[in-house]
DNA sequence: AGCCAGGCTACCG
DNA sequence: CGGTAGCATGGC
C-alpha cells in the first residue's frame, strides 16, 4: 500500500528540529561555542549564524573536514583539522606545498591517511582552479576522492546551495521508519527529501544535521534503540 | 574484543 | 549498471 511521504518528511523534521534545535553545521575551527544537546564534539558549531562560512579560508576549511570525516568520526577529523591549522595548512597552496610525510602525519588520525591525503591535494588544485568561482555539482564529482555525499556536503555547507545531503544514517533512519526501500539509490533518496522540502538552504543544513544527531543517539548499533517517532 | 565512524575508488559479474 | 573489498585509525 502506498503511503503518502510528503507529509513524513516534513513532519519528521519539524520534531527533530523541536527535540535538538539548530545544529549549526558546518562547524569550524574558530568558533569554540558550545551546543550541549549535541553528542561527540560541541566545539565550533554556530547555530543560526546561516552567512558561514564567509570568506576564502571557512569555505577551503569546511571542504577540507568534508573529506577527512568520510566514513570518519567528525572528532577525529576535527583532530586533523587542528593539526593543520597549527601547521598553518589550512589553505590550498599549504597542502599542495608541505610534504607527503607532514601531511600524512597530520590527518593521520582521521583514517585512510594514504587516500586522504591525495584526495586532499587533488581537491587543492581543484579549489585553486576555482579562482573563487562556486563549483558545480558535476566539476565536483570529477575530482578524485569527491563523491555524492562529499559533493552535496561541499555544495551545501561550504557554497550554501541547496543540494540535500543524504548519508548512511539518512538511508538507514527512513529504511528503519518504512519510508523507502533499503536499495534506494544515492539520487533517488536525495530528490524525495528535495522534492518535499521547501527549497532553503538553512532547512537542508538544519534537516541533515539533525538526521546526524538523532542517527547518533538511536541508530548507532543494530538492534536499533528507541525512536521517538 | 569487536564494532562503528557525517564514503570513495577500483574492480568484479 | 549494481555489488563489494580495501582503505586506517580511534573511541567506546
Amino acid at each position: 500500500m502506498s503511503v503518502d511521504k510528503r507529509e513524513p518528511i516534513m513532519n519528521i523534521y519539524e520534531k527533530l528540529y523541536s527535540l535538538y534545535g539548530p545544529q549549526g553545521w558546518w562547524p569550524l575551527t574558530d568558533y569554540e561555542g558550545e551546543n550541549p544537546t549535541k553528542t561527540g564534539s560541541i566545539k565550533g558549531y554556530h547555530p543560526l549564524k546561516y552567512d558561514l562560512p564567509k570568506n576564502e579560508g571557512q569555505i577551503f576549511e569546511v571542504i577540507l573536514g568534508a573529506i577527512l570525516t568520510q566514513n570518519t568520526a567528525w572528532t577525529s577529523a576535527e583532530m586533523a583539522l587542528h593539526n593543520l591549522k597549527e601547521l598553518n595548512a589550512l589553505t590550498p597552496q599549504k597542502i599542495l606545498e608541505m610534504s607527503d610525510e607532514t601531511l600524512k602525519k597530520a590527518i593521520r588520525c582521521a583514517g585512510f591517511l594514504n587516500q586522504k591525503a591525495v584526495y586532499l591535494r587533488e581537491i587543492s588544485k581543484f579549489f585553486i582552479s576555482l579562482k573563487g568561482r562556486t563549483p558545480q555539482r558535476k566539476e565536483l564529482l570529477k575530482v578524485k576522492g569527491v563523491g555524492n555525499e562529499t559533493s552535496d556536503s561541499i555544495l551545501l555547507y561550504a557554497y550554501k546551495k541547496p543540494e540535500f545531503v543524504v548519508d548512511a544514517y539518512t538511508r538507514r533512519i527512513f529504511t528503519h521508519l518504512g519510508l523507502v526501500e533499503e536499495k534506494i539509490s544515492y539520487m533517488e533518496l536525495k530528490k524525495l527529501f528535495e522534492s518535499n522540502l521547501p527549497r532553503e538552504v538553512p532547512v537542508y543544513q538544519e534537516y541533515h544535521a539533525l538526521i546526524v544527531e538523532h542517527a547518533k543517539r538511536y541508530y548507532r548499533k543494530k538492534p536499533y534503540g528507541v525512536d521517538d517517532f
